[in-house]
DNA sequence: GCCAACGTTGGC
DNA sequence: GCCAACGTTGGC
């Protein structure tokens, strides 16, 4: 059974649709030792929701971890580690930030908890909650 | 553009 | 090892 975790992007910077188009990707460019543990934690088939922080602040698609954590590339010193994510597909309705400070049982979810990390984990019960909210068929 | 939250840095 | 200053993230 995978693991599920939420991952942020400033669409900005990498957004959805360039993850779409490249089908897997380097998630690089770490630098919170908290969420870099997380990336460390991650497993081959584990999935995530992509999520856009900043512009759109929703979540907008499934990626899964296609290659566990190795360094970053782009670290030019320090110990940091990066995954490759593989898109999965998008949500069929994206699921935003106001929703799911909507929804009482999500109100423990790390997104809202701890707004500043960019990798965390997401229980089971959350996952399927925001599947269902965004009309996601897994 | 502002500002709250919070992680990191650096002086002591 | 403490803690104030600083920088960054990210919602609004």
């Amino acid at each position: 059974m995978p693991a599920y975790w939420l991952v942020k992007s400033e669409p900005d910077a990498f957004s959805w649709d360039q993850q779409v188009a490249n089908g897997v990707e380097p998630w690089t460019g770490v630098r919170n030792y908290m969420a870099r543990n997380n990336l460390r934690a991650m497993k081959k088939g584990d999935l995530a929701f992509f999520y856009h922080s900043n512009v759109g602040k929703e979540i907008v698609g499934v990626v899964r971890v296609a290659r566990t954590a190795y360094p970053d590339p782009t670290a030019e010193s320090g110990d940091w580690s990066c995954v490759d994510m593989q898109a999965v597909g998008p949500m069929p309705k994206p699921v935003s930030l106001a929703a799911i400070k909507a929804t009482p049982e999500l109100a423990d979810i790390a997104l809202i908890r701890q707004s500043r990390l960019s990798v965390m984990p997401i229980e089971p019960a959350q996952w399927r909650i925001i599947c269902k909210m965004g009309g996601w068929k897994g």
